[in-house]
DNA sequence: CATATAATTGAGAATAATTCTCAATTATGT
DNA sequence: ACATAATTGAGAATTATTCTCAATTATATG
């Protein structure tokens, strides 16, 4: 089996079998989608593109690897307002590719920004840390995002 | 009719008919749902309640009406990784009722909190500004919350 | 106040994303 | 190579939400 390239390397099939899960090349074929079709994508298009790689993968099988991969914290699961969940790898928030996002409420566009990301980082964790302390919570994601009209939309 | 009391008062009215659209039971029995049963309510929740001032309500109006409400920025729809959507009123930006939410993945439990509201409400507006300007979007609203496991859950 | 009209409604069917079931297959430790 | 438990594909099942449509009703107007 051909190891998995790509800006995510190789830590992910020893993230896997650390969990006593098998790579397999439905798995493999989900990581492959993921890393080469970029970023908030919905099952569907996971299974799409999975399917060019491995065609004959079933849906079922990308859903339960996505959700698979969410629990192991290696890919983000995140909603835009629309009824589909999107996915993407997760840049760990210290990671340089660590973004949030934009979404256009008429044509459902997704701008990823990094723009004050810093500030925007530096808050988020010492409100988890203040949070955690008073409500007792172990916090371990957030999700920070903004709507409105594009450019195009609004006129 | 009754006029709608609670803390929200009956500005409620004023605004539903400023965009044209008719005052009505079932209409009524909504917003006294949202105001008496509290925060973070599923479309179900608010049914169950409204169907008991106005048992003939029926659920696709309870629905029209939430998204009605929810246009007219009187209520706020968001997730909280389940898949219903929650509704609760919506307390504008710098009302004092403004809060956010901390999500227990295990359980289900909502928090609201109003701490460090002040500080993320300035980052928000700051970010805001920002992403307005450099993507030229027409921002109307934002999503911030966390996820994590509360004490109960997290031992 | 009565009337006309367009908005609203309830009920149930339809939709669509996601999850479940189950028998067949396969990755992995030995 | 084998045994075994994990994984899979296919399709059925589930479930929140939206749609359809005929019947009802809020409201403006005379």
């Amino acid at each position: 089996m051909k190891i998995h390239k790509g800006h995510h390397g190789n830590c992910c099939c020893g993230k896997i079998r650390g969990f006593g899960r098998r790579i397999t090349p439905a798995r493999h074929a989900v990581l492959d989608a993921l890393s080469t079709r970029g970023e908030h994508l919905t099952a569907e298009d996971v299974f799409k593109a999975s399917s060019r790689r491995y065609p004959n993968i079933g849906l079922a099988t990308v859903y339960r690897t996505l959700e698979l991969f969410t629990k192991l914290g290696m890919v983000s699961k995140f909603d835009t307002g629309d009824d589909k969940a999107r996915y993407e790898f997760a840049d760990g928030p210290h990671a340089k590719g660590h973004h949030h996002h934009l979404v256009c409420t008429s044509c459902r566009r997704i701008v990823d920004y990094t723009d004050f990301i810093k500030e925007e980082m530096d808050l988020l964790h010492k409100t988890e840390e203040g949070l955690s302390k008073k409500y007792g919570f172990k916090i371990n994601s957030h999700v920070m995002q903004f709507y409105g009209l594009c450019r195009d939309c609004a006129r």
